[in-house]
DNA sequence: TTGTAAGCGTTATCAC
DNA sequence: GTGATAACGCTTACAA
């Protein structure tokens, strides 16, 4: 392994000399800094990690921390948060696994956001409180080394029920997601309390997980207690709302005509299917992007606001037909 | 920030030996060690990740690096190498950016696993020649330090071919990838030499780029060129032929009547579209763990065999009709 | 069994 | 402008 003190040698200068040429001193004849700049690029020297970071107590690595590898969801996100870090110097990595939680009281990464619901809000107000800085995109958190970005759940949830409560009908079920979810929690919660407002409309909520299977389990309860008039399904994600067409393609029932279906997040697969899924869709690469925006504003030392990102309905056959 | 100083301090005894203590070395009492650990854990004592990486010169990362983060793709494979490494011991990244291309050579990571296309031979070269151990997904690099896991393309391509010469078609089109992907351009070559083999059917290539948009590209030639007869089509991937499908359903032209079409990777939406598309299938978790299982054994200073993963036909609608 | 001290590769504060 | 040198937090011979 080549450092700054082969460097050194070879320039016939001192190791402090090479890490001003190095680091962009003006210190320097600019001379003395190319020499050294050529020999540094001769002997492929590239500065070690550990030593740099021990010194300067900081990596300009962001750790972003999602609950699971699963779907495409994601993929959009990372280019959102990526690209806008990028612009600031600072790499990204996605961090798997319950040890890397620890990756930002050991300092390999200067800060964390997160959308990981198995994180625990404790232990993010513990590292908050000794100085370490994240944003959270999954949870309400106040603390001064902490930001949030959320997505606006409860406008979205407000207007699926609003819009279900049109199509005049006389019960809609709502397909719940896990508890430890917090988009899920504000979801329902909010479904519920607007469908409290309406009288004429039975509310059953169908418990879920986000999963697809959880979606056919509450299908096959739909159809067990259809009764031949039009329901409303409100879906709190799209996969889940994919696992119900998963089964009522083999029913009588039909999507969009016996049951208006509307889910969340705006999951490709859901333009794909027949009839198209209804669903709430918003930017995830913009929700990357602020949450981006927010971190590098903490490293600041700025004064950091926290942020909504708004959905809008989209509306296709699932409730249309 | 507290260190092992500071534990030492409390405790009344050396750093070195609270060094000892943390690290279970057997050289110290039961009794201290408990004593030494208790004042650590209420200290809230962590672990400084670059003082430890510089003297030990090891991390316990591995990074793994994917050409774009698009995709629920890689979730399964995430999956695949994050649990495999887990259970040795180590811990993942997910990298992304050129810049983090330097976290070998920085001593970040102590390996890495690369599915890039835009990540260059020589420069994987260039680290292993400098000592450094990865395992590559996506290119063949004869090298002691580097391991290969790819997918068995020609297994599958030469297959796809006969599959849909069987259905007695006059004209077969292979609708490619970039030529920078590696899996594209076995394939692609595989599925030519393939056709070349039977003379009564005319091979024609169309050139497309892995996305959706060059698979629209590509139907709307088809449609120009249509001339009653059933035709074959090879996409190179699922998304491509998924591209296929948007432009063809406003067509005259059927997806498994008129037109045979076979795709590669097993995208989900391929289950989901009407009628379904008939696609290779492969274990994207196996994929990923088999990569995993490399790199720990290039570590620990095993001579590593080279593996292959392989594919298998899925019969779906698309062709069948 | 425990303590002393050197060293990992870098940065940055001093003198010169 | 350049060079010694201390310091960052940790591990590990070696000494006691």
């Amino acid at each position: 392994m080549v450092g700054i003190r082969d460097i050194a040698q070879q320039a016939g200068v001192s190791i402090s000399t090479v890490s001003y040429a190095l680091n962009g001193s003006s210190k320097i004849t600019e001379e003395t800094r190319q020499r050294i700049l050529k020999i540094a690029d001769e002997l492929n020297y590239i500065p070690n990690m550990a030593g740099r970071a021990l010194k300067r107590k900081q990596t300009d690595i962001i750790g972003i921390y999602f609950t699971d590898y699963g779907g495409y969801f994601y993929g959009q996100i990372l280019e959102g948060v990526g690209s806008t870090l990028k612009k600031h110097g600072y790499e990204l990595i996605a961090c798997s696994g319950k040890k890397s939680h620890l990756f930002l009281p050991e300092k390999l990464i200067d800060g964390a956001i997160i959308l990981d619901s198995s994180y625990k809000s404790e232990e993010i107000t513990h590292y908050a409180d000794r100085g370490h800085h994240i944003v959270v995109m999954d949870r309400e958190l106040d603390h001064k080394n902490v930001s949030q970005v959320l997505l606006d759940n409860i406008g979205g949830a407000t207007l699926a029920i609003d819009y279900l409560i049109q199509k005049n009908l006389a019960k809609i079920y709502v397909v719940s997601g896990p508890d430890i979810a917090y988009d899920s929690r504000i979801r329902l919660k909010t479904a519920l309390e607007e469908l409290e407002r309406y009288d004429n409309c039975e509310a059953v909520v169908l418990t879920g997980d986000f999963t697809k299977e959880s979606g056919r389990q509450a299908a096959k309860t739909i159809i067990q207690e259809w009764n031949e008039e039009p329901v409303g399904v409100f879906a709190l994600n799209d996969e889940m709302a994919i696992g119900i067409y998963d089964i009522l393609k083999d029913s009588p029932l039909q999507i969009g005509k016996d049951i208006k279906l509307i889910g969340f997040d705006n999951d490709e697969i859901g333009s794909y299917i027949t009839p198209g899924l209804s669903t709430f869709e918003y930017s995830k690469y913009k929700w990357g992007a602020v949450a981006a925006e927010k971190i590098i504003q903490l490293l600041d030392g700025k004064n950091v606001k926290n942020d909504l990102i708004y959905t809008t309905l989209l509306r296709r056959g699932s409730t249309e037909k």
